[in-house]
DNA sequence: CAACATTTGGCAATCGCTTGTCATTCAACA
DNA sequence: TGTTGAATGACAAGCGATTGCCAAATGTTG
């Protein structure tokens, strides 16, 4: 199974001719060497095949060279942007990428921190679930990123769904709609109350009326009660939570034979793979989340090398934008 | 930032009276000590939360409780199934799961192989884009299950699209289709290989005539060329290497106003998110890939343990059948 | 050529845990 | 009561790297 035994920094310094001491120095610590000695030892180690062992080096410096990222629901579409967009900033970091799920568990959530923390330098919380007090707390003992969630003095990279809710209002005005229905989330997410409060904003500022129905399950399956609330209500423009919910609604709809965007109005969030296959064709708000993740992974690295000299954390904001596709129109009158 | 320090066994063994290695081995090796002597260490190291360092156990027990999986294209909807049983699985057996892309390229395979090694117990390639021979090598060195892939004397858990493929011309053939066209993905991808021989072999059973035209890159972006080879060899019905193909050939067919399934059927592989959204919804090859992340996580943790009772190593294989939907229906005659 | 400053390299401790070895204790047996 | 054997717990040596401290070597200057 695995090799007789692994080449160590002793094994290169015995051919080398060197102490290990010197070997390490020569590999992390340059100008504590001389360059020739560091080019000999250098070449030994390249011949001998050399792989520093990271557990070892992390047992020893604390620096794991690793971070973790902790996901509600690793199946939804809607992360596959941002896991994307933080694996490949972690890998081109030289970072080992930990994926876990917490299957939409504040408790799990926290479990994870706590089994991974001795493993990693630090964690990127999409779309986290636990309460602003248990963030900021856990955000004392290890390092924290979130991902589209704020929460005061912790760093964080959000995509603003903000402006692409005005974009919706704006849409949905420049239409002729008088009303729009926001079909929720969980009243406990973070996006669900962002979109909420901007949507209704706007739709004020448009002279138009807003509602809020839901909670409703983000998921497809959620559709259904979502359409069958949304026509109860008698709206003409039905803003779905998500992608995921409003394609489920879409499918609702066009089973109970109602016209899309005839008779009713549907717009998603997030824009995920799929959202323009169905039909008809989704209108939603899109936003960078593979550029989400990047930078979440950004400042974790940021954060761990500046620790002192930047006590304000950042937080990154990324502009979202409406993408106009075929299930809104004008509404019926 | 991080924590003052973190409780060590020396805090629990001073805190209980008893030496270190008793705390050592009252958590790991329970009959090597006093049953009252362990409830009581245990109580102790509950009492000052104690948590194994998982990098100091690694570095003396060579036992990482931990493996990776490496994707050839995380962005690819197809492995989302995959990925989701591993990591499920993975989570389940205590074990953290790492998560690299290796960017469709066989070196950077290796090297995240190499990269990782020392870090992980084991991995799971899915989708390999290794030869067999540097495959081969590798898995003398480390733990390794394929998944989608077989290499003999390997263990690998892949699903099986020889009886999807079947299905497929049975299907075609029941609707009076005389030949097919299997547009391929690469050459080099062993499921691609796979299809092809299953489909001619099912095609000349039932007296049909197959074709493969390409490789096609397995992307939407791919289904425009696809399409118009397929067009040109006057097919009536279309077996795309998979649904991503198939959504683009669907695409193209729709912008050249060919009519699906009236002039020609299309078929996918995967069943990918998204296959039922298409229009037409695409008519498919589902297999357990959920399963099959599983499954090779499975032989991973098994193989470490048994490693030595356990000389055949194992493959796992599971069974894919045909999803009829829109996109197949009568030959044009 | 002597004396001093500056590099450069080696020794040994340490990170937190596992584990082989050995001394001690205690029970049971003759 | 003396002896043997099984249990039990303490000691100490690593696992593979990093790093502070000091000695040796080198170069520079007067």
């Amino acid at each position: 199974m695995s090799s007789p035994r692994r080449t160590t920094i002793y094994d290169v310094a015995r051919e080398a001719g060197v102490a290990a001491s010197t070997v390490s120095r020569a590999l992390n610590n340059p100008r504590r060497v001389n360059p020739a000695t560091r080019e000999h030892v250098l070449a030994v180690a390249e011949r001998l095949g050399y792989r520093p062992d990271p557990l070892a080096t992390a047992l020893q410096s604390g620096h794991k060279a690793t971070i973790a990222m902790l996901v509600p629901d690793i199946t939804n579409p809607h992360f596959f942007g941002t896991i994307r967009g933080a694996e490949k900033r972690a890998s081109e970091a030289g970072l080992t990428f930990i994926l876990a799920n917490t299957e939409e568990s504040a408790d799990n959530e926290r479990n994870q921190i706590e089994r991974l923390s001795r493993s990693v330098d630090g964690f990127v919380l999409a779309a986290s679930r636990m309460q602003e007090a248990t963030t900021r707390e856990l955000a004392r003992e290890y390092n924290l990123v979130l991902v589209n969630r704020q929460v005061e003095g912790l760093p964080s990279a959000v995509v603003d769904n903000g402006a692409g809710s005005r974009q919706i209002v704006e849409h949905l005005a420049s239409l002729g709609h008088r009303s729009l229905v926001y079909l929720s989330g969980p009243h406990r997410s973070w996006p669900a109350a962002q979109r909420w409060r901007a949507l209704r904003a706007a739709a004020e500022a448009h002279g138009m009326t807003a509602r809020r129905l839901g909670p409703f399950p983000p998921r497809v399956e959620g559709g259904g009660v979502a359409a069958d609330a949304g026509l109860g209500a008698g709206a003409t423009a039905l803003v779905a939570h998500n992608d995921l919910l409003a394609i489920g609604v879409l499918r609702r709809l066009a089973e109970r034979g109602v016209p899309v965007p005839g008779q009713v109005s549907v717009v998603g969030y997030d824009d995920i793979f799929g959202a323009d296959l169905c039909a008809p064709a989704l209108t939603t708000v899109a936003g960078p989340h593979e550029e989400a993740g990047r930078a979440a992974v950004e400042l974790l690295t940021r954060k761990g090398s500046l620790s002192r000299s930047q006590p304000a954390p950042q937080q990154v904001v990324l502009s979202s934008h409406l993408v106009i596709r075929r299930s809104t129109g004008p509404a019926a009158r």
